[in-house]
DNA sequence: CTTGACTCCGTAGCTGACTACGGAAGTAAT
DNA sequence: ATTACTTCCGTAGTCAGCTACGGAGTCAAG
């Protein structure tokens, strides 16, 4: 009974999963989704199963996974490989911990400029545009690479 | 006394302001530094005050600031345009608190997932690829400009 | 006066994740 | 059967913020 379940064309599936058409074409080239295959001189068809390959590849990129990442995650698809998969999250848990920890030093920089900004005097200098002088932010600087 | 004050050439401003010194000229042609003449068929030379500059880039970008909201900024450096110097700064701080939320929700997610991993028996599937299925992250999706 | 480091300048490449374009061919509705 | 929408396919462009390359000119030391 394939032909009652695979009955959506490319725009349908965009449709369906809610991604442009190009964008699955893009993962089709990056095989992250697989391109079935067309019955020569017609038109491609897509199914359930392709609605919810998308949609594994959108949440995990949702989750901060960059599409390499995404595709590494799709060889553990069989739920076989519970060490790479935990290990591959953990990894991103810890960016993400960083970058919140990062982002949080900024928001009390940025936080205390403001504020100085509005409780200084009207004729003196800027302190918000003074301390864009003096340097602020400390923490690490280097991104890591994978 | 301009002599013995802008005594270094374009590498020299490099290592003292930490930046490589394509990034200078790349800067220089986005008009965020200010590229001094140069004696014909001579050589530039920059002073304190191209240091400094640099440094108020590199700052305000470890805040966040792209370099066009930093030639924004830049307008603003005589200190006497509080009012539209700090509404580009609470600007950003409500951009840094909303990534702060986003990814708080993606740490819980994702802390779940490991959790949930490391907890499943031996020999059924690995519930953080299922989860990666089922769709995970609840929160705001559009990026905004500007 | 040669060597070697550095400057100047323009242009091109990189990363990541798309987005746009253009022409041909298939498909659906009238 | 004509029109209008899609699909297919490849190539090229976008955004940010650099980074690399290559050839020519300049400068200081030895
Ligand atoms: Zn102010
Ligand atoms: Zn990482
Ligand atoms: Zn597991
Ligand atoms: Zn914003």
């Amino acid at each position: 009974m394939p032909d009652k379940a695979n009955s959506l064309t490319i725009g349908g599936l965009a449709k369906a999963a809610n991604v442009h058409v190009e964008t699955i074409r893009y993962y089709q080239r990056r095989r992250l989704v697989p391109e079935p295959e067309r019955p020569p001189g017609g038109i491609r068809r897509y199914g359930p199963a392709d609605i919810e390959r998308l949609m594994f590849v959108k949440t995990a990129q949702q989750l901060g996974f960059s599409l390499v990442e995404i595709s590494d995650l799709l060889q553990l698809e069989d739920g076989a490989h519970c060490q790479e998969a935990s290990a591959l999250a953990e990894h991103k848990l810890r960016d993400v911990r960083e970058k919140i920890d990062q982002l949080g030093r900024i928001e009390k920089v940025l936080g205390e400029m403001v504020e100085q900004c509005h409780a200084h005097p009207y004729n003196i200098t800027c302190p918000l545009i003074a301390s864009l002088h003096e340097g602020a932010v400390g923490g690490n600087d280097q991104r890591e690479r994978t």
